[in-house]
RNA sequence: GCGCUCGUAGCUCAGGGGAUAGAGCACUGGUUUCCGGAGCCAGGAGUCGGAGGUUCGAAUCCUCCCGAGCGCACCA
């Protein structure tokens, strides 16, 4: 089955046939006026342009056909040619039933057979995740969750910054802090603690130190170059020091991830494509496209027709060191190998790596590595805060990830502490809607902005219960969870609706789920799905506010609208799904 | 210098050729013998950064300008 808005553009599309007009002029939409009517086609105007006709005259031919429709309601022309249209409440009650009777409430599968990775988090070993990755996770998450749920074989990755330069700076401030360690001694041939002789916490703090005193002091950066070196070339002691970062670090980042229901299938890292360098090295030069420049190994990817300068992607530095061009490149190349059926290739990351990207994915076109792959960057923009710059702590410092949701749940938890809950709701319920509305509303708010735009994080709008906000969504979700059940009426079925006016604009709404789904999708935009998600909520709530359900007396107009409510609550909860955000049971 | 993004109501943002530019917050007023009032209903509020142009029609497309942010090979 299709959308609302697909059946009737092919209705009126095939009016526009009948009259020698292309079909696509037919394309109907939601009304801009909704006072006047439901759908419209604009489709008329732009066909009287072409054939240079009157426009209502156009109009009127196609009106002419659709007029006796038992499907429309009505059919009228307005202003210089818009087709105006209503459906009758029979055809619209007989495609909800269809809904009702869908498993996917109309959604297409889209991506049936296709593969796709998609590259997002960005975090890196040893740091400490801030406020900036949860764009990147939320969104990442979303696409991820979307993609799936058009049936595609959506895998994410979350490509661990574990290789470079800063694993040197941290073993030779570790070498520096404790020699005596065996990591450190060249001839030791013992075997290696499995556990870690530090705890995440030293890492994280060593990292920022490290870094500093590289950049403040030549001499101390050259250590951490040829630890980078010698970790590179496999010397063991290293090799087992930094294999405990990173353990340390997935399991601080499980530790940030988890609460918010996000997770990774693949937990590669840059350093897992290192074996593969040289053999696409060779690849590469065989092919003609590495080229030496100034010392080093580039790729040439600028373009005619380019109207800036693209420099070329830096495959081997002038010292023959890799860089985060060649991991990338030769991470697209390992994950072409390793799944056959891939098709698209998505990368969420901070905007300011689009340049970087598009030389990437020149490189890998100049390579033949993604041939009949879509290679996608979408980038996200700065967090600001109130004041309008990028978001920092009271002490001007860029706030960490854990801390931010644990700020966060502490308003929610003061909100719901101001809220009547129920009486028999226990400590451990409690805990569970107070977790669920602190990622509800964290990533609410992050999704519901375009990712390329900055955005003003403010945590007393984003936890507040009026308004476009996660808890406000819930809390309509959890709404008519509790009416379902008071009614006691198995409502899952197909059920016959009786439109009226007091619920035909929710009816109406809930014809729109696969238009704002395959929105979101093609132009992977989760704020699309925010908005719908939004709407419903509103639009339920009004008709709830203006209409009392269980005390309806004509048994035929309860069942359908508790059958509505049903509807509604299903595509509430799917939508929700697909953002990421979990619904409790009462709250 | 070259390029990218943004500029819409007091604030945060939708709208990206079509009708009277929409939401939320804030503000004002109304609303509860009844399904959860964290609700609902109503109201005021805008030279769509500026100037030209294309078009029957421009917030939307084109050009230039102004303002803000960002990026331009050996950090990732």
């Amino acid at each position: 089955m299709t959308s609302l808005t697909q059946k009737l553009s092919v209705i009126v599309g095939e009016a526009f046939e009948a009259q020698d007009l292309p079909r696509e002029l037919g394309a109907v939409r939601v009304s801009d006026r909704p006072d006047l009517c439901q759908f419209q086609c604009n489709g008329a105007m732009g066909a009287a342009k072409q054939a240079k006709k009157n426009p209502r005259e156009v109009a009127q031919g196609i009106v002419d056909v659709l007029a006796a429709d038992d499907r429309f309601g009505s059919v009228e022309i307005a202003g210089p040619g818009f087709i105006n249209l209503k459906v009758s409440d029979s055809y619209l009650q007989a495609h909800l039933s269809d809904v009702q009777d869908n498993i996917r409430m109309g959604i297409a599968m889209s991506g049936g057979g296709q593969t796709a990775v998609l590259d997002y988090g960005g975090m890196n070993v040893a740091k400490a995740m801030h406020v900036g990755h949860l764009r990147s996770l939320a969104i990442g998450d979303c696409l991820k969750r979307m993609m799936r749920f058009a049936g595609y074989e959506a895998l994410g990755d979350i490509h661990l910054g574990d290789w470079g330069l800063q694993m040197g700076q941290i073993i030779s401030e570790f070498a520096i802090r404790y020699p005596q360690w065996p990591y450190f001694d060249a001839n030791f041939e013992g075997e290696y603690s499995a556990d870690a002789p530090f705890e995440y916490s030293e890492l994280e703090e060593v990292y920022p130190l490290a870094s500093q005193a590289c950049k403040d002091d030549e001499a101390r950066l050259e250590l951490a170059r040829v630890a980078t070196a010698e970790l590179q070339n496999g010397r063991r002691g290293y090799v087992a020091l930094w294999r405990h970062f990173i353990a340390l670090s997935i399991a601080d980042i499980r530790r940030n991830i988890e609460p918010l229901g996000i997770d990774f299938e693949i937990w590669k890292g840059e350093s897992d494509v290192n074996d593969l360098i040289p053999e696409i090295s060779d690849d590469l030069k065989s092919k003609g496209v590495l080229e030496e420049s100034n010392g080093a190994q580039v790729i040439a990817v600028e373009r005619e027709g380019d109207n800036k300068d693209v420099p070329p992607l830096m495959f081997f530095k002038s010292n023959g060191a890799a860089t985060y061009g060649t991991t990338d490149l030769a991470t697209i190349y390992d994950r072409v190998k390793t799944y056959p059926a891939l098709t698209h290739l998505v990368y969420e990351t901070d905007i300011r790596q689009n340049l970087h990207f598009e030389q990437v994915f020149r490189a890998a076109e100049r390579a033949g590595y993604a041939d009949d792959i879509t290679l996608k960057h979408i980038g996200h923009g700065t967090i600001n805060g109130t004041d309008g710059k990028p978001f920092k702590t009271r002490e001007g410092k860029a706030m960490t990830f854990r801390d931010m949701v644990v700020a966060c749940r502490e308003k929610a938890d003061a909100r719901l502490a101001e809220a009547n809950l129920d009486d028999d709701i226990d400590q451990d319920e409690l805990d569970d809607i107070a977790a669920k509305v602190t990622c509800a509303a964290l990533k609410f708010a992050e999704l519901s902005n375009q990712a390329h735009m900055d955005y003003v994080f403010d945590l007393d709008r984003m936890t507040s219960f009026e308004g476009k906000t996660g808890p406000y969504v819930l809390y309509q979700a959890v709404r008519i969870q509790s009416l379902l059940k008071k009614a006691g009426v198995d409502t899952d079925g197909r059920i016959d609706l009786n439109i009226t006016d007091a619920d035909r604009s929710l009816a109406l709404l809930l014809t729109e789920l696969p238009d704002h789904f395959d929105m979101a999708l093609k132009h992977y935009s989760p704020y699309v799905l925010c908005d719908y998600a939004y709407k419903i909520a509103q639009e339920f709530s009004s008709f709830y506010g203006n209409c009392h359900i269980l005390s309806e007396e004509d048994e035929a107009i309860r069942t359908s609208r508790l059958a509505l409510c049903a509807l509604t609550h299903r595509q509430l909860v799917l939508v929700l799904e697909l953002l990421g955000i979990e619904v409790p049971a009462r709250m």
